[in-house]
DNA sequence: AGGTACATGTAAGCTGTTACATGATTTT
DNA sequence: AAAATCATGTAACAGCTTACATGTACCT
């Protein structure tokens, strides 16, 4: 999934501007699994509109900034129901903090140890967000589902780390008395 | 963490070939949260070693394709030391079955349920491949707990999906009959 | 006869990120 | 007085993906 249809899943909520959508990525429902910033909005929204599958309206405002709404077509409606039954892109998962785990050895364990906890608070954060947006009786099913998924992946991480984390430091510090 | 820095942690635990270097990515012990094919590979070790990081050398083979084989110098510990100590970027996690599951209201029960079975088959290929590669005495402690947490993760997953795919794919299916 | 594994590389293209440009209002 | 929020957009760049190009040997 691009930009262009994660925007149109957004919009088939509600109507929504560009500066809104990204709201959703950056703390709404869809952001523990995607991402997208103005750059890659404001085009998408501009392409979707060149393509029939949203609609565009300048609204005027005082005292804060015009802005343009948009609302999803009818067209774009069948756009996503295609995307979401056709096939799937496998998960795409980068993370550089495993990486640095894998190397772990040429860090220091003081280091080690903040950044650690620094990365379960990472996972608190995210998962007080999954709690806070849930709950609310109109919420669809799969949203809900996939918020609740959310939030058991970083209770697994979290518990992963705060059970182990210890054995890793104290490797590294054993490791490092040796030498 | 670019691809170039992936080759360099990859190099730093022995010498390889760009194909075997992609084949620790598909398979191997950091396939689970990185990714990188052949076209950014063999780029990235070409710049590796313009800037002096690796060396590479040819070696014939007879019956098979003759191999370019790289090790790394000094200097590209060094710069993999800077990395790993450096500040790392935040996780990047994408996923099409998340999304889809946003929308689950546009994909037939049925279909659902055969993508769940599919998405579970899927998570335990990954815990298998994670068992299978790790246990060996000689595995560097950081890089046996980032396979720990990958395990943990899939784990997690599995649970999750497995104890609460029938209350989704049930109010899906109440939401049918009641339309 | 066809598919898979071995093996390296290039070129074009797509996508997304970062930085820039602009500016009023509200909160601290 | 400074910082954050609201609000839209462009342009340059970086990075990765896909398709192409080439060829042997083994397995079914």
């Amino acid at each position: 999934m691009d930009v262009k249809m994660l925007c149109l899943g957004v919009l088939s909520r509600g109507e929504s501007t560009g500066y809104e959508i990204r709201k959703q990525f950056e703390e709404g429902s869809f952001a523990h699994f995607q991402d997208a910033g103005y750059g890659s909005i404001y085009p998408a929204l501009k392409k979707l509109t060149d393509e029939g599958l949203v609609q565009g309206v300048d609204q005027r405002q005082d005292g804060r900034p015009d802005r343009k709404v948009y609302r999803i077509t009818s067209r774009g409606r069948q756009a996503l129901y295609d995307a979401v039954n056709g096939p799937l892109a496998e998960d795409k998962f980068r993370s550089d903090f495993l990486f640095m785990l894998c190397f772990a050895d040429l860090v220091s364990p003081r280091e080690l140890d903040r950044r650690i906890d620094e990365r379960i608070a990472h996972h608190r954060a995210m998962l007080e967000q999954l709690h806070c947006d849930g709950g609310c009786g109109g919420t669809p099913a799969g949203l809900d589902f996939a918020r609740r998924y959310g939030c058991a992946i970083h209770s697994a991480a979290i518990e992963f780390l705060e059970g182990h984390r210890h054995e890793l430091v104290g490797a590294l510090l054993q490791k490092q008395v040796a030498e």
